[in-house]
RNA sequence: GGUACUCUGGCAGAACGGUUAUGCGUGAGCCUGCAAAGCUUAUACAAGGGGGUUCGACUCCCUCGGGUACCUCCA
């Protein structure tokens, strides 16, 4: 699989010869999780699926940023401790992520768990000149790694002249920033230079570093991060170790809204809850996989509806294939396999999960149209049947279960109808069919048979 | 102001130096007792403007312009 690396801005070929080692930039745990972090974190989540889906193994870390002033102030604001503030936010975060059927990285370090390393961490930053003490902290000297802007492609002279950094006298350069902030606050850790708290940015090259090593294959994040926080990372790691840090950059682009970024202070932030609520993870997670991860993405109700409607298709291919039982339908390994081969092609191509979706999205409209031609068969079926449920687990995606219980209902209900129908009884059979509506049952009537499927529960489309 | 990204049909959105996918939408039809779902089929003079390279450019180069992001915290 080949990725475009935003450092070298050149396609890089992943190395699966082991484990793939991916290092992705969570959230800070401040405030509840959005769309924008859903986006995010859906594409490693399909990244990392992919790569295990070819039994590629990963070993898939994704921080908690749970020391930062956002967290402070608001533990400030709600009388409450930071941790208190953290471990509700963190509680949070699970509660959207599993309910997006996100699978759970190997590992959720917490950069307040990790104070020690983040110190040693320091330690070899002062020991080797890079870092130097002032009285408010340790900051992290700039002008002693020269490849500094190497990432966001900034040079060092254009960022000192339009600095809007606050200046700090004690600073040797505007552009040097805090890897130890001294304070007497809440919270705090005793360290060599005195009690104080990590800055942002040194937590993630600390945590990446102990868990992936000094050189290891992805490290993600929201294109957001690419100045200042990957830059740092960047900037410490390899002025620290000496050699080359993250092998490549995959930046995520931004969702946003009518053409711009989420913010709070434009009010227009979509929490995970309220979409979840509305369109449930299917239709999210479509949408989030729409467009190319690196590009930005508009949020709109009538991308999600465009999207269910699509999701509506997959749903009826499923429950075709599910009632197959025709003897024999056509012919189809062959397309089967192409499609197959079109949605790994896609993917393995800088992870282009907009063909993919169109290749998964074909193979639901071939089965649609054998089923409507009642070319549908037990041994075709079968074959597409698997090819689909690789491609729903990559995608992460879910059709919901139903109980044996339900089906026998079912059975027995559309068994009535069709009695009722017989007898030209239409009132009769409607009230039925009226009936299996209310279940969130659907019926389609074939030449035939009649079959059912449930339909997922989408609050925003009633 | 600097840097990055971006500008494709009504909408969404890819690939590619030589036939401009695909999906949604829309029209018509099939199926149906009627629906729904689904399918079939039709539908778009589509590439910000202007130059250039080329036998040929949406794709490469130049230039002008629009948008967004980052330059402070941000997925």
């Amino acid at each position: 699989m080949k990725l475009l690396d935003t450092l070298s801005k050149e396609e890089q070929e992943v190395d699966i010869s082991k484990k793939v080692k991916i290092y992705l930039c969570g959230v800070t745990v401040y405030d509840e999780s959005h769309i924008g972090h859903a986006r995010t974190i859906i594409v490693f989540d399909v990244l990392r699926k992919y790569f295990e889906s070819k039994g590629i193994g990963i070993e898939f870390i994704q921080n908690f940023t749970d020391v930062d002033d956002k967290i402070i102030n608001r533990a400030n604001k709600e009388n409450k401790t930071a941790e208190e503030i953290s471990s509700k936010y963190i509680e949070n975060y699970f509660t959207d992520f599993d309910g997006l059927n996100v699978k759970r990285a190997t590992n959720y370090p917490k950069a307040t768990e990790h104070i020690e390393d983040i110190i040693k961490f320091i330690e070899k930053l002062i020991e080797k000149d890079i870092a130097y003490t002032t009285k408010n902290g340790v900051y992290f000297s700039v002008s002693k790694f020269p490849e500094y802007g190497k990432l966001s492609k900034k040079k060092i002279d254009d960022l000192q002249s339009g600095s809007r950094i606050e200046i700090d006298e004690e600073k040797k350069d505007p552009l040097d920033f805090a890897v130890w902030k001294l304070s007497d606050k809440e919270p705090t850790w005793e360290s060599p230079w005195g009690k104080g708290r990590p800055g942002w940015h040194i937590e993630c090259s600390a945590m990446s570093i102990k868990y992936l090593g000094e050189n290891f294959d992805i490290h993600g994040g929201g294109r957001d991060l690419i100045f200042p926080h990957h830059e740092n990372e960047i900037a410490q790691s390899e002025s620290c170790t000496g050699i080359q840090f993250a092998k490549i950059w995959m930046h995520v682009g931004m969702v946003t809204i009518d053409g711009e970024k989420m913010s709070k202070s434009i009010g227009n932030v979509k929490s995970i809850k309220h979409v979840l609520e509305n369109w449930g993870p299917n239709i999210i997670r479509l949408f989030c996989l729409s467009g190319h991860y690196s590009k930005p993405i508009d949020y709109s109700e009538e991308l999600l509806k465009e999207n269910l409607t699509k999701w509506r298709q997959v749903e009826t291919c499923h429950y075709e294939l599910i009632h197959a039982n025709n003897e024999t339908g056509e012919e189809i390994n062959e397309f089967v396999t192409k499609i197959g081969m079109e949605f790994d092609t896609a993917l393995n191509d800088d992870f282009n999960t907009h063909l993919a979706l169109s290749a998964f999205f074909q193979l639901a409209k071939e089965t649609n149209r054998l089923a409507a031609e009642e070319k549908l068969g037990l041994n075709n079926s079968k074959t597409i049947k698997e090819e689909l449920k690789r491609m729903l687990e990559i995608l992460g995606l879910k059709i919901p279960e139903i109980t044996d219980n339900q089906k026998e209902e079912i059975d027995k209900l559309i068994i009535d109808r069709e009695k009722a129908r017989n007898g030209k009884q239409f009132e009769d059979a409607d009230k039925i069919r009226d009936k299996l509506n209310e279940m969130n049952i659907e019926l389609i009537d074939h030449k035939e048979k009649t079959i059912w499927m449930r339909k997922e529960m989408i609050r925003a489309e009633k």
